[in-house]
DNA sequence: CATAAAAAATACTAGTTGGTATAAAAAACA
DNA sequence: TGTTTTTTATACCAACTAGTATTTTTTATG
């Protein structure tokens, strides 16, 4: 990778760290050139704008990550009841990067942003119809292969199933503390349980 | 009313409404005192900080708000699974205030502050606690007259309903359309009914 | 009515914000 | 090598931020 190429991903990385924690609008282009010892020079070199390096990090991080860990996983699912179970646990307790205090961040950005800046909408929205796609497929294909009941509606347990997640990570947040997620996480198994 | 408790009023409830649509950190005093017509002498005569003005919104708006809307009415609930519904789908489709692209403004608060200021996270914690016991000693009431099942954990079943629905309006933020909603509803209804 | 206290108005500050203009250095290539 | 292009460095700016100091007006009270 050449130098250049290296700075650029050197500043999406650490900026999404600090936007992470921090929030996007409270992350100010001084301190991202601070932390990631870049001049102003070198980050307005390879972004035009804050706003550009916001949809960047959700394009050229959050997506990626997105499909390698949790969409591709889930489309080659034999067992989607244990794989969903499997895909939130991982994410509220295993998961080396997130942290119960700061939250899930494609739903940090999506409640910050949307208000805002539609590109950002756009670009979150792109990446969640794509896992909640993939989640309805994989419920289709469960119901054809009799794991899952007919009856069950995938759509509306595609959406139960992200927004739950979204939502107790919010929970996370306040409680700081994942005791919330152990029971959150038992309901959830009962819930998925209920599908079969 | 004294004159002056009114433009106290009047910068809580106006700032209130700027905070919702817009996010805290991006709503700024002058702003507010633009659109209030109060100066900033005035501002900074009722409130010595702009936290200190955040923290009455969350202790002088959103807590009577809720315990008069949502928790009492749960308090005395007769049949708390039609409730339960009735609150979450009130909620999201009836009340005038609150708006599908604007999200819920006890979680946007939640997200974006807890980070920044332990008051706000403290007078949040403290406001949604109540929320989530009232939900589970009507639980435990319903069990009690046999209306929910016995084996059916109180604590694991108001964290998902809690969870499910700031996690839906955090999905109605990103859409701007109360489709979701309905479908969201509708698996809810089929998850309450789970519970008898 | 006089006077003290409460409330509101005005003008200002120091620090921060995203972004720009321009120059210097490094890399690529002839 | 010399020269063009890419990349980085530095210094700056206008707009905005929360908050302050001071004065003026309004209200309550004897």
């Amino acid at each position: 990778m050449s130098k250049a190429a290296n700075t650029r991903l050197t500043i999406l990385h650490k900026a999404f760290e600090l936007i992470y924690t921090k929030g996007y609008q409270t992350t100010s282009i001084d301190e991202i050139i601070a932390t990631t010892k870049v001049t102003k020079g070198a980050f307005y070199y390879h972004f035009k704008t804050k706003d550009e390096m916001g949809i960047a990090i959700i394009e050229e991080i959050l997506k990626p990550t997105m499909m390698k860990h949790f969409i591709e996983p889930i489309e080659k699912s034999q067992n989607p009841i244990d794989d969903f179970y499997n895909m939130i646990s991982y994410l509220l307790m295993d998961d080396p990067f997130l942290q119960v205090k700061y939250g899930c961040p494609v739903g940090n950005l999506t409640q910050e942003m949307s208000p805002w800046n539609n590109n950002f909408t756009e670009a979150l929205r792109e990446l969640v119809s794509q896992w909640k796609l993939t989640i309805i497929k994989a419920i289709e294909k469960g119901q054809e292969e009799g794991l899952i009941r007919r009856d069950v509606i995938a759509e509306q347990v595609a959406l139960f199933i992200l927004s739950g997640y979204w939502g107790i990570r919010n929970f996370g947040k306040l409680q700081n503390n994942n005791s919330v997620y152990v029971v959150y996480l038992q309901g959830f198994k009962k819930y998925l349980n209920n599908l079969k």
